[in-house]
DNA sequence: GCAATAAATGATATAATGTATCATTCTGGC
DNA sequence: GCCAGAATGATACATTATATCATTTATTGC
C-alpha cells in the first residue's frame, strides 16, 4: 500500500544516498530496498514484516539477518528511527530537510490507524520533563519519546479506523 | 539479590492481597511467588528473568505459559507495572498507600544500574505534552511514560555501575 | 588491471520470547 | 460430595532475534 507518490520516493531515496556518502556510507541496493519499504508504508513496520515487503517485491529472497543488519545500519544513519514501544520501525520524517535532531523528538502513534507523527518536542514540554527529573535527583538521557493517542483524522471519523 | 527486608516484602504481600480480595480476586500461591519475584528485584525483570527466579525457588517447576498469564493478571490488578520500552515488569512502588494512579505516571529508567523509580508527573509535565500533541490535532491517552537517565546513586559514583 | 583488504550479504543454525490449545487441578457455593 | 468456574499444567508451536561462518561485492594500493 505505497501512500506516497514515486517521485516522491525517488527524491527521499536520493536524499538518504547523499546523506550517507556524507558519512563515508554506502546506500546499497539491499539497503535501499529496506528504506524503500519503510517509506512507503503508513505505519511502523517490526523487522519481519520489512523482510515480507522485501521478498514480496524481489525474486531474490533476503535473510532476517540481513534485514537485522541493515535496519541497525539504516537506523545509525538516522535515516529511520526504532520505535521501543513497539519494537517497529519508521522512516525519519526529516531526511530531506536538514533537521539534524539535535533536540528532543516525538513521536504520536494513533491507535486507531497505527500511523505515527514525528514531530520536535516544544521547549516547554522538555523543560518540564527535565524539571520532573531533577527533583528526584535523576539526569535525562532520553532523546526521544514515544506517545499514544488518537490522531486528527481518526478522531473525526467515528469509526476510527484507516 | 533480595533488596528489601523479609518483613517489608510481607507487608506488601499482605497489602496485595487484600487489594485482589477487593477485587474479587485472589492472590495464589503462584501469582504471590511471581510478585514476589518482581518485589525484590532492584531492576525489571524480563517474563524469564520471572520464570528462572521462580523456578530457582521452588521445587516444582512453573511453566512459561503461567507466568505470562500471571504477569497479566497483576498488571491488571495494578500489582505490576509492564515497561513497554524494555518489555520488562516492574512491582507497583505504591502498593501499600492508597494511590490509585489516576494521574499520569513516570518511570524513570537508570541506564547505570538498572533501577526504575516510578513517580507521579507533574502538573507542568502533563499539561506540556499534551499541549504540544495538541498542536498537531493528536489526542494523548497515553498515561505513562518511560524516560532513561542517570540516578542519583549512579552520578555519584563515577563507575556508575551499582 | 589485479591482488589484497575490507565491507556487505548469504546461509544456516539456534537462542529467546510469546501464544494457542487442551488437560488437569483447585476452589467456593450448593 | 458434587458441580461450575477459575487457575494452573503441559505440550506444541509461532514469532522474533542473534551467533557464526561462508561467500560475494566493493575499495585501495600497486
Amino acid at each position: 500500500m505505497p501512500n506516497i507518490k514515486q517521485s516522491k520516493l525517488d527524491s527521499l531515496l536520493r536524499a538518504a544516498e547523499v546523506s550517507c556518502s556524507e558519512n563515508g556510507a554506502r546506500l546499497t541496493q539491499r539497503r535501499r530496498q529496506v528504506l524503500s519499504a519503510l517509506m512507503q508504508s503508513s505505519s511502523p513496520l517490526s523487522a519481519y514484516e520489512v523482510l515480507d515487503l522485501c521478498n514480496r517485491s524481489t525474486a531474490s529472497a533476503m535473510p532476517a539477518m540481513s534485514v537485522y543488519r541493515i535496519l541497525d545500519f539504516l537506523e545509525q544513519q538516522l535515516l529511520v528511527h526504532r520505535l521501543s514501544t513497539s519494537n517497529k520501525y519508521v522512516s525519519c520524517a526529516h531526511i530531506t530537510c536538514d533537521h539534524k535532531h539535535f533536540q528532543t523528538t516525538h513521536f504520536l502513534l494513533c491507535e486507531g490507524c497505527s500511523s505515527v507523527e514525528e514531530v520536535d518536542a516544544t521547549e516547554e514540554a522538555s523543560e518540564a520533563l527535565e524539571q520532573m527529573a531533577k527533583t528526584v535527583g535523576f539526569k535525562l538521557t532520553t532523546r526521544q519519546f514515544e506517545l499514544s493517542g488518537i490522531c486528527t483524522t481518526c478522531q473525526n471519523s467515528a469509526s476510527g479506523g484507516v
